[in-house]
DNA sequence: TAGATTGTTAATCGATTAACAATC
DNA sequence: TAGATTGTTAATCGATTAACAATC
């Protein structure tokens, strides 16, 4: 049975966090404390782990190192799953630095750019390709997932070639509405409007 | 009265889409329309109409024009805010290319970032600070929301400075969680999870 | 009138949290 | 035992959507 989307969101959250903490602290930790780290409610931390069929104990929390796995199987994280850039201009890059460093499920396998000056280099160990490569790059590459950070007027069509492409998962970074067809999993990360969004609510 | 977030968040891409749409086509659309462009149920919109008070035509549906003056007084977008963007790399510099253009209400005042190669240089027109005349540079400009992308490891020292300077709001893009004092609203922006989200959801 | 649309209430769904029994 | 924590159910809250009356 699939996890709820917060809780997914959390547990991504909570392995983020135990990674860097199970070699500095103790190796039990209580939902209150892991909650205090997080800013959230720890009535969260345990029904996410009940969700995910984890079991604390009384006196002591929960293991880290056995929750760090559980989460980590739970997620796929042994799968890794290969993803590529397209568009690589600042926020590609970005993005890229963020991935590049590892311990994230997912590798960044690929990246894809109209840009001369871009196409053929590497950078951080990966290539960037030009767009008409994409078929055989994705293909050969067994990528899954696409960030896409392009231009405004590409991205129709960006996306019709993804999809094309066979990609499961789309993530995106433009603020260009996208209709994807069933099956290709959507993800929305759309700054402009994160931003009115707080600027609306801080009102001083 | 305050509208639900996700009615805000939509309001903003509404706005978005129609300031292109009412040059081009006619002066009236369908909730049915405007829901297709976004993906979304036109029961949304025509509930958002309601919210924000704003009535159709039964037969003609909105005036696209009165549509996006409506919204924009709700979201306050003729008080144009002021922010800045903590943090100067990749991140940065994407941000700032993405509001640098205008016609979005939050305008980017300062840049502030620790490598010398950055500071007291201008990019698009705004000057980048070093940290220390961060306190100096949000009271001349009456800076309230702030961008933070910023490495991890500076994160708390940044924060607590800018809380100090009396921001109001603070979009957090560094994979760190923030623990903020009341009255100062956040709006996490957290790629590393979203990417786990998606990888999670996309399974073939 | 017939057909389409808006405006609104009620039902549903998902997420959060209060409450509390069970356990150490 | 007393006190703290986990595990779980039930209540609450916010967002979505189904249903339908009112209107053009």
């Amino acid at each position: 049975m699939e996890l709820p989307k917060k809780t997914v969101e959390r547990l991504s959250q909570y392995r983020r966090l135990l990674l860097k903490y199970q070699y500095l602290e103790k190796p039990f930790i209580f939902s209150r404390d892991l909650a205090r780290m997080l800013n959230i409610n720890p009535v969260h931390v345990r029904r996410d782990m009940m969700l995910l069929g984890f079991s604390g104990s009384h006196a002591r929390g929960y293991d880290v190192k056995k929750l760090v796995k559980e989460v980590s199987m739970k997620l796929e994280c042994h799968i890794l799953k290969n993803a590529c850039i397209v568009g690589f201009g600042h926020l590609g890059r970005a993005v890229l630095d963020m991935f590049a460093g590892g311990g994230t499920p997912v590798n960044i396998a690929a990246l894809f750019d109209t840009s001369p000056k871009a196409i053929n280099q590497t950078f951080e160990g990966i290539k960037c390709y030009s767009m008409d490569k994409m078929e055989q790059v994705i293909a050969d590459n067994h990528i899954k997932l696409a960030i896409l950070t392009s231009p405004a007027d590409d991205v129709e069509k960006v996306k019709d070639l993804l999809v094309a492409c066979g990609i499961t998962g789309i993530m995106n970074m433009t603020s260009q509405p996208l209709d994807l067809p069933e099956g290709v999993h959507l993800e929305e990360f759309d700054l402009k409007t994160l931003l009115i969004k707080l600027s609306y609510f801080s009102k001083a």
